[in-house]
DNA sequence: TCTGGGGTCCTAGGACCC
DNA sequence: TCTGGGGTCCTAGGACCC
């Protein structure tokens, strides 16, 4: 046997909830939901539900008054981002520590490990003994030729397992899933694919990706296509991750339609955002305003601002945006995203892939 | 059922310039 | 006189991810 490059990506278990139980273990075994400030009187949706009340049919993005009436037994917790962000650090860490590993953090609790062995399984098993001794978390290993495999590999190792996806494999495994199911195609796109008459990942994998092109535009179109093969790049790139922009946003728990009240709100926002912004050292070059107007509209303005303008001058072209808000129509909320200069050696996006990170 | 908050990237179309 | 064609920048909006 060779020891050839292999791509792991590395997904914990009910990541959240399982920090939680770690320090209540008395919630062991129990259905717990954790989400916005743990109210489910309030406007808030639910980051991470145990697998007892997901049994319940309860999962992330479900607003959290709605989660608590369908399991009224559940413990609801707090969103506790520091608590998270400390175990997943460990987790990174311990990553970072197996041989020849080479570690791109994705998220919270997701990473893909770049390795060169002759058993990835064997590589795999060895991670998951090595995050659960050091964190009591578990976690489930996708072992892929590419980054679209290894990613796509993990779900079937969920629980707690190991699974192999690769160009041998692909299209017996997930061939006949529909396109939905892959890295980067949500509701939307997979209900224009099946426009296209495609709604199975083989049926896209079989797809000319020039084809995509009048629909999806010059660069999503062949990428698309790409996905339903599972090809794509094989490189774990450990670049350290820049920020491009740093944004705030609040969702009002009563509309807003007072002038005055917008005025503070974005205020307020901007000091927050020019807080983060501050802390990198990096000139803003554009600001963006989002507002969602009752019940449901979303709307954005964007400018773009001289590298030179200081704090004031940015609040000041903050608020001149705020100038664009229909009067008189209810505001539930208001977000504010500062775009930063970009160092010249940062990461850039290599893979198309948009939210990765 | 009624929809958070933090991100990234792509595309269309208008403005402007030559 | 009513109107070309290409390039680039900017804004708005959309889609996706965790």
């Amino acid at each position: 046997m060779n020891s050839i490059p292999w791509v792991l990506h590395v997904d914990l278990d009910q990541f959240i909830a399982a920090v939680e139980v770690l320090r209540h273990p008395e919630l062991a075994g129990k259905p717990v939901i954790v989400g916005g400030r743990g109210d489910p009187t309030e406007r808030a949706v639910v980051s991470t539900a145990s697998y007892e009340a997901r049994a319940f049919g309860v999962g992330s993005g479900m607003p959290l008054r709605i989660a608590a009436r369908k399991v009224p037994d559940a413990v609801l917790l707090p969103v506790d981002a520091e608590a998270y962000l400390e175990a997943s650090e460990n987790v990174m860490a311990t990553l970072r520590a197996q041989p020849g590993a080479v570690v791109q953090v994705l998220g919270w609790d997701e990473a893909f490990v770049g390795i060169t062995a002759e058993d990835p399984e064997a590589y795999a098993r060895q991670i998951q003994v090595a995050v659960l001794e050091r964190t009591q978390l578990h976690c489930s290993v996708g072992i892929g030729d590419t980054l679209v495999r290894a990613k796509n590999a993990t779900d079937f190792g969920k629980p707690a397992g190991v699974f192999r996806l690769t160009k041998e494999n692909w299209l017996d495994v997930m061939g006949a899933k529909p396109t939905k199911e892959l890295w980067g195609v949500g509701n939307k796109i997979s209900g224009r694919l099946a426009k296209l008459g495609i709604q199975t990942v083989a049926e896209l994998a079989a797809a000319d990706p020039q084809s995509l092109v009048p629909e999806f535009g010059p660069k999503m179109g062949p990428w698309y296509a790409s996905l339903g093969r599972g090809d794509g790049s094989s490189t774990v790139d450990d670049t350290p991750w820049v920020a491009r922009g740093h944004s705030r946003e609040t969702t009002f728990q009563s509309n807003l339609t007072e002038p005055s009240q917008i005025h503070d709100a974005v205020t307020q926002l901007a000091g927050d955002v020019l807080k983060d912004v501050a802390a990198e050292g990096r000139p803003v070059i554009g600001l963006t305003l989002k507002v969602r107007y009752a019940p449901f509209t979303t709307k954005t303005h964007a400018r773009k601002i001289p590298e030179t303008f200081d704090r004031d001058e940015v609040l000041a072209r903050a608020l001149d945006l705020a100038g664009a808000i229909e009067a008189g129509r209810p505001i539930r909320l208001l977000g504010l995203r500062a775009e930063m200069a970009m160092p010249d050696d940062a990461r850039k996006g290599h893979t198309p892939t948009r939210g990765g990170w």
